[in-house]
RNA sequence: GACCCCAUCGUCUAGAGGCCUAGGACAUCGCCCUUUCACGGCGGUAACCGGGGUUCGAAUCCCCGUGGGGUCGCCA
């Protein structure tokens, strides 16, 4: 990676809290920081925010790490761990008790909840009230303080951002917010600052719930006397109902949505087309992101999710893919559905001839069924289809069947042939033929579909139908 | 409630004052193709939240209203 002269090296990091999977949120976040470090030839670092000691997990660290992986989102530098580095936000939170610019606060919960309540009760927004901030008071026994930060009383903390454009907030709005807590573990607002100073982020890139911390953060960096980053807020994705996107909207996790047969860089596609675009472009590649990814052209307004249209974009993906992966995808659901490959044809072949008409992988496993194992017909279908009057050309067939050569031409042959013999329109005889054989009166082409299943299955599948027939 | 942000078809969006009779995509509807279902092709319905300004001219700039989202923790 090259560094060109005046141009700094840009660095971003997605800083996710391990309490649960990787939502598709957090998703495109990640993606959007990795997509810019990408195209600027930056480094894009990942660092694990495990300050929760309550919420985080080992699991959830490891379904972010491979959410990320299977998205091909790989960052350069990290993970880093918040929690191997307590004794750097430690010194940190000393300095600017030394300096003046932080206080030990003793308010115990109880005393916290009771200002709040009654802030809330006359209509105020619940803010801590300073009362340890220049209190001569001594500390009362057996309390274990925790640090706050001396917020500017006055003035107000202005940023652009580079999606959201100028925003200003008041000082008056915030408070003194705890920085450290008493067994020495830093908070979010804390954490942050300290790591992106020290692992030199030159531009922050997080979701929009994050603009009301920001002041705050500008606030410690001027305290810190360190240079800011650029900041970009991003919107948030909402669900269907324009409701913030949750698990009550169904699948939100990244790796749901891999076990629902969806590919990787179709989800990347459709979240990267979400809330950012390139003029009318719709399908793009990842290199063709990086090359046109820009902070600019994200909307600044939240999107809806549109499970529709990741659908469509996941067919255009799964039309184009090769046959040997789709193969590898498919299988462990085939065999999970008592499939046997011994005898069937080679999967990469009913992959290429289904694949077109499909939506998922999933939806490909379920169509590939019937080429390895002879499904029952349903009872509906049956009566639909089968008539006395088609019985005698689907005997006809059987028997031509069995002696023509195997091949998708040559059935298409013998097929014209018995349809003409009996005066019939094809589809009379494909029909029944499609719901004897495959159990489906949707497939792809029926000299296609017969030539895969394999004369012995069609015959014998034909042989067994042809008891359900009337007359 | 307070504070912050936002506002183009049902949805994602293009749009940086004249290129807009507002374009594309998903969805939807119709037609064509056709061996069923798809794919594909062609076409249709459908939007600048409302009101005031600024300007020769506004989807684009300003103000107000309305609506939506976000935040008000020793969670991140």
């Amino acid at each position: 990676m090259r560094n060109f002269g005046n141009t700094a090296m840009i660095r971003t990091r997605f800083a996710p809290s391990p309490t649960g999977y990787l939502h598709i949120g957090g998703a495109r976040t990640a993606l959007f920081c990795w997509a810019y470090t990408r195209r600027h030839g930056g480094k894009f670092i990942l660092r694990i925010e495990d300050t929760d000691l309550e919420r985080s997990t080992r699991e959830s660290v490891q379904a972010i790490l491979d959410s990320m992986h299977w998205l091909g989102l790989d960052c350069d530098e990290g993970p880093f761990y918040q929690m191997q580095r307590l004794p750097r936000y430690q010194a940190v939170a000393e300095q600017l008790l030394q300096e003046g610019r932080a206080y030990r606060c003793y308010c115990s919960m109880q005393e916290l909840d009771a200002m709040r309540e009654a802030q809330r009760a006359r209509g105020e927004k619940p803010r801590y009230n300073g009362r340890w901030r220049d209190s001569s008071e001594s500390p009362p026994a057996g309390v274990p303080p925790v640090i706050r930060f001396k917020n500017p009383l006055a003035g107000e903390v202005t940023w652009n951002d580079e999606v959201k454009g100028p925003i200003t907030i008041s000082n008056a709005e915030l408070d003194d917010l705890v920085i450290l807590r008493a067994d020495g573990v830093p908070t979010y607002n804390f954490g942050v600052v300290v790591d992106d100073i020290d692992m030199n982020i030159t531009h922050v890139i997080r979701g929009d719930d994050h603009v009301n911390n920001t002041p705050r953060q500008i606030n410690i960096y001027h305290a810190l006397g360190a240079t800011l980053p650029k900041f970009a807020h991003v919107p948030l994705i909402l669900g269907p109902d324009g409701e913030r996107l949750s698990k009550r909207h169904g699948a939100v996790s990244v790796m749901q949505y891999r076990d629902d047969g969806f590919l990787p860089e179709a989800l990347l596609n459709y979240l990267a087309r979400l809330g950012w675009s390139h003029g009318d472009e719709e399908k793009f590649s990842r290199a063709q992101l990086i090359e046109w990814f820009d902070l600019a052209h994200i909307s600044k307004s939240p999107a809806r999710f549109n499970h529709e249209k990741l659908l469509w974009l996941n067919h255009q993906y799964l039309k184009e893919s090769d046959d040997d992966r789709l193969a590898v995808l498919v299988q462990p659901h085939l065999i999970a559905d008592g499939c046997d490959f011994s005898s069937g044809p080679p999967l990469t072949r009913v992959v290429a001839l289904l694949k077109e008409r499909a939506n998922t992988t999933i939806e490909l496993a379920d169509a590939a069924v019937y080429f390895y194992r002879a499904l029952e017909p349903p009872a509906e279908l049956r009566q639909q289809h089968y008539s006395a009057q088609i019985k005698p050309a689907l005997i006809d067939l059987q028997q031509r069947l069995a002696g023509v050569e195997w091949n998708r031409a040559a059935i298409h042959e013998v097929l014209k042939k018995v349809v003409a013999e009996h005066q019939l329109k094809l589809p009379r005889i494909a029909m029944p033929l499609r719901v004897m054989v495959t159990a489906s009166t949707q497939t792809p082409a029926i000299d296609a579909t017969l030539e895969l299943i394999g004369r012995e299955q069609v015959i014998a599948r034909m042989t067994a139908q042809l008891q359900h027939f009337p007359g």
